[in-house]
This record gives C-alpha cells, sequence and structure tokens, in this order.
DNA sequence: ATGCCTTGCATGGCAAGA
C-alpha cells in the first residue's frame, strides 16, 4: 500500500495538482494538511471522480486535514485521545483545531496531522506543539495495531534535517524540547519510516529569499509507523519535482510503501 | 534588522506560516 503525506497549502488552489499527484504517483492513501477551508467548501468531487474516498475536517481557513483513499476509509475520526486544544486567548475555551483526521484504510489506521508550528519558543503556541507531540506520542504507544501518523511534524529532528542549523538559533523546529518530545513518540518501536528513504533529502523549502533554487530546505514532513506496520515500509521517496513550478505548494509530498 | 512569498478573508490590510 502506498501512502503519501502533503502539506497543500489550500486544496482549492491546488486541487489539479493534486489529483496529478495521486495518478502520477499511484497513490493508495493521499493525507494532506492545510487545506485551507471549511467542510462544506472542500473540493471533493475531482477526487471522487478519480476513484477516491474523501474524509474532511476543517473549520475555517486555518488548518484542515484530510484522507483521500481507493482502499476503504471507515471510522473517521477528527481528533486523537486527549489531543490539546488551542486559543490566542489563554484565558478563553481551548478549541479543539482541525489539525488531526484519522480512519481505517486498507487494514491501517491513518492519520493526517498538521502538527502546530509553536510560532516562537517564548509563545504560548510552543507549549501547545509540545503537548501535541506528548500525547501523540501516548496514543500511538498505546497502539498494538498497524496505524501511521504522517504529516507536517514541523521539527528537524537532526541538524542535518536543514541547510543551515545556526540559522534557527533562537528559533522553534530544532530546539531540545522539541526533538525530545519527537524522539519520545518515535520510542519503543515506533519509527520514522520516511527516514530510512529520505534522508538528506528536504520536503519543506519557504517561498522567500530563493528557498527552492538554492536547496536551502528543511526535512519535516514524516510517516511514523507503529512497530505492527514500521517494519513492513519497504520504499519511499519526497517527489520534490512537485515543489517546482508556477502555483506549488511550499512543502513537497513524502511517499511510503508498505508491503 | 527587515523583507523577501503565499494563502484566505469582514476584499483590505491582517494573521499565519517556519
Amino acid at each position: 500500500m502506498r501512502i503519501a503525506s502533503w502539506n497543500i497549502n489550500s486544496v482549492r488552489t491546488r486541487i489539479e495538482r493534486a489529483v496529478d499527484l495521486l495518478q502520477r504517483h499511484d497513490i493508495d492513501v493521499l493525507a494532506l494538511q492545510e487545506t485551507k477551508v471549511k467542510d462544506e467548501a472542500f473540493p471533493t468531487e475531482p477526487f471522487t471522480e478519480a476513484g477516491y474516498e474523501v474524509a474532511h475536517f476543517g473549520l475555517n481557513q486555518w488548518n484542515g486535514v484530510a484522507l483521500i483513499s481507493r482502499v476503504g476509509l471507515e471510522n473517521v475520526r477528527t481528533s486523537f485521545p486527549q489531543q490539546p486544544g488551542y486559543h490566542n486567548d489563554p484565558t478563553a475555551p481551548q478549541d479543539i483545531e482541525a489539525r488531526a483526521l484519522g480512519a481505517e484504510c486498507g487494514g491501517v489506521e491513518v492519520w493526517s496531522l498538521y502538527v502546530p508550528n509553536g510560532r516562537e519558543i517564548a509563545h504560548p503556541h510552543y507549549d501547545y506543539k509540545l503537548r501535541f507531540l506528548y500525547t501523540l506520542g501516548a496514543y500511538a504507544h498505546s497502539l498494538s495495531t498497524p496505524a501511521v501518523f504522517v504529516g507536517d511534524y514541523n521539527i528537524a529532528p537532526r541538524d542535518s534535517d536543514v541547510w543551515d542549523a545556526s540559522f534557527f538559533a533562537g528559533k522553534t523546529h530544532l530546539t531540545e524540547p522539541e526533538r525530545h518530545a519527537f524522539s519520545f513518540l518515535c520510542s519503543e518501536g515506533v519509527e520514522e519510516t520516511s527516514r530510512r528513504f529520505t534522508e538528506g533529502e528536504y520536503s519543506y523549502w519557504d517561498y522567500t529569499a530563493m528557498r527552492f533554487p538554492k536547496n536551502e530546505g528543511m526535512r519535516i514532513d514524516f510517516q511514523v509507523a507503529t512497530a505492527a506496520l514500521a517494519g513492513r515500509a519497504c520504499a519511499g521517496f519526497i517527489d520534490r519535482e512537485e515543489r517546482s513550478g508556477k502555483g506549488a505548494s511550499d512543502h513537497a509530498p513524502v511517499v511510503v510503501d508498505y508491503e
């Protein structure tokens, strides 16, 4: 089964690219992040016409996650257990945002995840990011079944995952607490399977400062599988071509095959 | 030090991205 994950940065802007991606790579399950659309405005038809089922969770112009599957799409969930919420007003109720969508696809529990960015180290969003990752880790470790958590993790686990680690001094994405939270997730048999096939490649290049032409990118989009599935990962790649050309997302799709 | 670019929306300057 071929699973792809892509931060599409607006599904309505890039719907044709998404359908092309499915067909170009013969994808079974596509997980999208940052669809940036409410459920009622999601462009379902192009996917169903291509032979896929669609599940989407979007509340407003922020975040938004989708699962596009041709191998079944059952038991859809819009949050994982104990998933934390967020609100810019810390005294207001903390809302569960559209950052997680899970379903059973072809015998595998697939989750499309958009991990909070963190914004700045001193910002409440950074603590939100850490809590999101620890509760995700607790859920992943509670499973003995095949499951995969794919998406935009907004973390570079190693300095070699970015073009210049010194650029991120004082910024989020490379800090020790973020890496510790990610290493808690990726422990006890839970593994980032995408690393096996994409080491040294990037999945994100900022739109600004000519980052893509200079190949100044970050490897921050992953597939993380439970022990019951990780051993079945047999191939994978980052579709760097998808980042090129007019109207590209700033992220590239991350594809992994599972036997 | 800042903008560099891109998105959606109360369609006009923001918020957010990383």
